[in-house]
DNA sequence: ACTCCATTTCAAATTTTATTGAATCAATGT
DNA sequence: ACATTGATTCAATAAAATTTGAAATGGAGT
């Protein structure tokens, strides 16, 4: 039997498929705004899209939270972060690593110790 | 051999433990701002930082910030998202659930679809 | 009631992240 | 040179997130 109207997303469109049926606003508003191809131009490229997961994953845990804002005012040595967060120097320093990476913390040292402190961009997340 | 300094981090300070040595601008502005005790004041709540990692992992994907760019501007029904992700449907379905948990999205049912939209709370993320 | 379709839910398999403890490294003071 | 301290790195393990495919749900039309 013969469905009178083609699936919405079974399948992607074809050239002879019937008009796909949408719930009505849904429509009206994709047609004002250019038709489904006019979306992807509002999506960020893949890089982009990496390096902002990249800083939100850092972001994406209470320990490295506690970090930032412990720093948020002044920078602090890894020791004084530890009192603390009291954890393994090993695991300290994972999360550390990570906020680093992503751009949100910086790292300078200064003798015996390593002191870390916001980047902007840390500072622009952590208010 | 007695040490003439007790160590800066490796125990917790004690009353009786003589004044710690730490790089001079760090020991000063710890100093300004109230010394050890005031910073656990600047540290939001557990649940606070709970609530806040759970928003940031959400956005701490690809896929999902692409969903989220997508519903930027208008709803869009589940089928029309995938149109351009191109995924199994209960993988988009997944992750949807997680951008939904974390308030970033919400969905609405009509009819045979179900329409996403960006809270206030994503919008705030995505611009 | 039955079918169709959009979407979600569930459980198992896979992949990624985080934790642990031991070992290493670098700077300082003796 | 040696011992001490702050901090990181490494490898193994544990825990959590993601992916997959099959099955279930629920609305709409017949």
């Amino acid at each position: 039997m013969k469905r009178k109207t083609s699936s919405c997303c079974g399948t992607p469109a074809q050239a002879g498929d019937p008009a796909t049926e949408l719930p009505e606003q849904i429509q009206k508003d994709l047609d004002a705004m250019g038709g489904l191809e006019a979306l992807a131009g509002r999506i960020p490229s893949p890089d982009d899209l990496e390096e902002k997961s990249r800083v939100y994953h850092a972001l994406s845990d209470p320990l490295r939270l506690t970090i930032l804002y412990l720093i948020r005012d002044q920078p602090l040595c890894v020791c004084v972060i530890n009192r603390f967060m009291r954890l393994a120097g090993s695991k300290l320093s994972y999360h550390l690593n990570i906020l680093k990476e992503s751009g949100l913390i910086e790292g300078e040292y200064h003798g015996n110790w390593i002191i870390y402190s916001l980047t902007e961009t840390g500072q622009a997340f952590i208010r």
